[in-house]
DNA sequence: GCAAGGATGCTTACAGCGTAAGCATTCGTC
DNA sequence: GACGAATGCTTACGCTGTAAGCATCCTTGC
């Protein structure tokens, strides 16, 4: 190969057609292939056509591309969620909370990062905003509108953290549940025995949703009238 | 300095007090002053007076004195608490929440692996195995057992994320609220303006406090015989 | 048509990372 | 005192993120 050439048959300066969005676009696509620990900015060059030194063009660092792939993620999330209406957050909320489990069970290689990394982004300013002032149209003062979504958005953050920690490959050889059974000394471990034999109490969706059922429905009585404080 | 001489006046050989314990005493230590982008295995070696490769004789890979890091905390977190009572399962539940968020704070640097790594170890197993059947004995069925522990354990994993995430120095040039408070548009992002001003919905510990009592008045609502399916 | 200047991508380079392989020394046991 | 196991050190390799500067192209103004 003649030197000077590059990837592609592309002489330096010549338009790659890169950019932010696509940048971000590619590293998704390259951790929901490849997982998150083998994103660097070398491969993702790579699997764009480009040398890692170009993408500094468009991103300023490593860090703030994981922030976007946060970001970007949410936006998926939550693109299909309309306001809450006026006369029924509770329902909202719980279509927010499937939403969000949803987009980050859809991209796991992102949700370290959305656990680690708060979102700060204007597009995520404004939804909250949006979201705060409807929550309150529906009769919820601001303080508990904010705890409800907090409190709804870290615990499905941790619960798919847990899902998705326990079901896949994951990351080298975590032997699944199945497998640990199998060393599982019954006399010693009677009930967790019993948990992987019966599967009692290891299905996440139900476990899911039933927890957010009972946050909204514990949210909703201490926002009715009658609530003492 | 005469070549050969080690950090110390050691020779090579020499015992240094090295072992499995000490590596994961210095980890912890060194993460809690550094902050987990930080340490790196040479690093821990320095700051334990030893060269890096030399914790490989004790540790297998870093990702094994992680996961070790992960369950020592656990057991910090667990160790004053008993177990739960036959007929209160609910204030213990309640404690165990409380005792696992003050263990992560107090460790910040491996929260993001715990929320991580599902742990495995012997102890784990045998405090999940006790437990179960602690509550078990309490009148909950199995399953619901599960359910609550790891619905309270996730949920905790998840609020101090965001919690510790938000409150310190973080990493770099995180602005924390209020200085964010300074560059938000009050005209554009009413509500966001007032959280910040009156702290509505900012406080941490009654919101966790909330949520948990949510929780549990909720399985255990479920857990009374009148409950239906 | 053409020069100027900004935008884009490439090359080179550096310090730091995890860790495999093998050496040197010391310690525990006979 | 000799020997094998433990322990720590040295060296080395391929990888990482990214700073600095070069080469080329595209756009704009004339």
């Amino acid at each position: 190969m003649v030197k000077g050439v590059a990837l592609t048959d592309r002489r330096a300066g010549a338009k790659a057609g890169l950019s932010r969005e696509r940048v971000l676009d590619g590293a998704l696509e390259y951790l929901d292939t490849y997982g998150l620990p083998a994103l660097s900015m070398r491969k993702l060059g790579t699997h764009l056509g480009v040398e890692a030194m170009s993408l500094y063009r468009h991103v300023p660092n490593k860090g703030a591309l994981l922030d976007g792939l946060v970001d970007r993620v949410m936006q998926l999330a939550f693109a299909d969620l309309q306001d809450p209406p006026p006369d029924a957050w509770v329902p909202w909320v719980r279509q927010f909370a499937h939403s969000l489990r949803a987009a980050l069970r859809a991209h796991p290689g992102v949700l370290p990062l959305a656990a680690t990394r708060p979102v700060n982004s204007p597009d995520a300013l404004q939804m909250s905003e949006r979201w705060l002032a409807a929550m309150r149209a529906a009769g919820l003062p601001l303080g508990m509108a904010l705890d409800v979504i907090n409190v709804i958005a870290t615990f499905t953050i941790g619960h798919t953290l847990a899902e998705v920690g326990q079901t896949p490959g994951h990351e080298g050889t975590e032997p699944d549940l199945d497998q640990r059974a199998d060393e599982l000394d019954p006399a010693r471990f009677p009930n967790l025995t019993e948990v992987i034999t019966t599967r009692a109490g290891l299905d996440f969706d139900t476990r899911f949703t039933a927890a957010i059922d009972i946050l909204l429905a514990g949210y909703a009585a201490l926002s009715r009238p009658g609530a003492a404080s």
